[in-house]
DNA sequence: CGCGTGATTGAAACCCTTCAAGTTTAGTGG
DNA sequence: CCACTAAACTTGAAGGGTTTCAATCACGCG
């Protein structure tokens, strides 16, 4: 389950051994409680968490209090508010701990280092932000073309793991449907296969 | 209207003087009529487009043949299968010209000298991106949580013109509503209008 | 003129929400 | 470890927004 920072940086961005430690040297490590706050709307994003050990959720409010899940993290994901951190702008998004978690906190200035210190680290950075892209296209064709039992289905098989780890209110308003919209989804579901099982 | 490639890198990339015309010469210049096709689903994407004049749409089918419009891409804008394109992977996405266009391709190669070339452009190229991000967010927020007239009105405000440029059914194919549903929201939209004033 | 495409309108159907109960589950203090 | 409470989940009924299907209207173009 766990994936630290230094297996990323050797496993999946294939660091060059050399740059390792130095990189590792400017990092901080954070740990949070369930239900703590990362990141709050009208704050500044000052980091990128690569979640090490957990689970993060990324979400914000409309304007009549309703929460809306932008993004589940789990072990060896990253989050933040990328806009709001590289245009250091205030964020409209908030990030909250639903599991303890521990995360490695990059800064602005540590991206910048690492970049220059590692050619292999600048790639996966940019990797990392075309699978971003990748990831909200298809979560946008999945919003104008699929119904709510679709989009219920294509998250089980994106996130198998998460049915399990956070409520189901929080999964409803990921997909952009009720909670009580979602319980019957899945009860639906559920007759279907008893059906034809 | 128009807004020329060159005019782009002097304006609002600017690129340092003394490379712009080294830029220029590594690009080439197409024209497409209304109508035609510059990137169909199941090739790979291998330009990055930049609309000097006219109007491109970026689009796809889902399984039942119905289109959704993903994106709008009028004069100084840019548009490609991004992914497709980084990850050199066939497309899932089509590029339809709504008018006659003349379009600036940007090949892998090019933007690979170009960012060498003019730290001025790499920095816009990311900007670009992040940019890119940033819209894909607002789009789901406003498909989570607005009404299909919240997100009608959030179309005419961002894209003003493109009521008078592109057809009602493929504005509703970006909206995510039928071409009825669209008709629909606009009279009563009309109404409210009519009586408020 | 006649054809085809796009826009509109009406009626019925459908999906999902809202509101208002209940039931279950999880967490807390005794 | 149990009892209590709050939160999460489920369920039903009614309602709203949007789609679907079908018919009609409007317009541009050969």
């Amino acid at each position: 389950m766990e994936f630290t920072f230094q297996q990323f940086l050797k496993e999946k961005a294939k660091v060059e051994p050399e740059s390792i430690a130095k990189i590792l040297e400017l990092v901080q490590v954070k740990t949070v409680k369930k239900g703590e706050n990362l990141l709050e709307a009208g704050k500044v994003c000052e980091y990128i968490y690569y979640v090490e050990e957990g689970l993060l959720r990324f979400f914000l409010f409309n304007e009549d209090g309703v929460e809306y899940t932008v993004q589940f993290s789990p072990e060896s994901w990253f989050t933040g508010d990328r806009n709001g951190f590289y245009f250091n702008q205030p964020s409209h998004y908030h990030i909250d701990a639903i599991e303890d978690t521990r995360v490695v906190l990059l800064t602005r200035d540590f991206i910048q280092k690492a970049t220059d210190i590692s050619p292999a680290f600048r790639h996966y950075n940019e990797f990392l932000l075309q699978n971003h892209v990748r990831h909200l296209q298809k979560r946008i064709s999945l919003l104008i073309s699929a119904s709510a039992e679709e989009r219920y289905l294509d998250f089980v098989n994106t996130y198998p793991d998460m049915l399990l780890r956070a409520p189901q209110w929080m999964i409803a308003s990921y997909l952009g449907i009720t909670p009580q919209g979602l319980s019957r989804v899945r009860r639906e579901l559920a007759e279907k296969n008893f059906k034809t099982s």
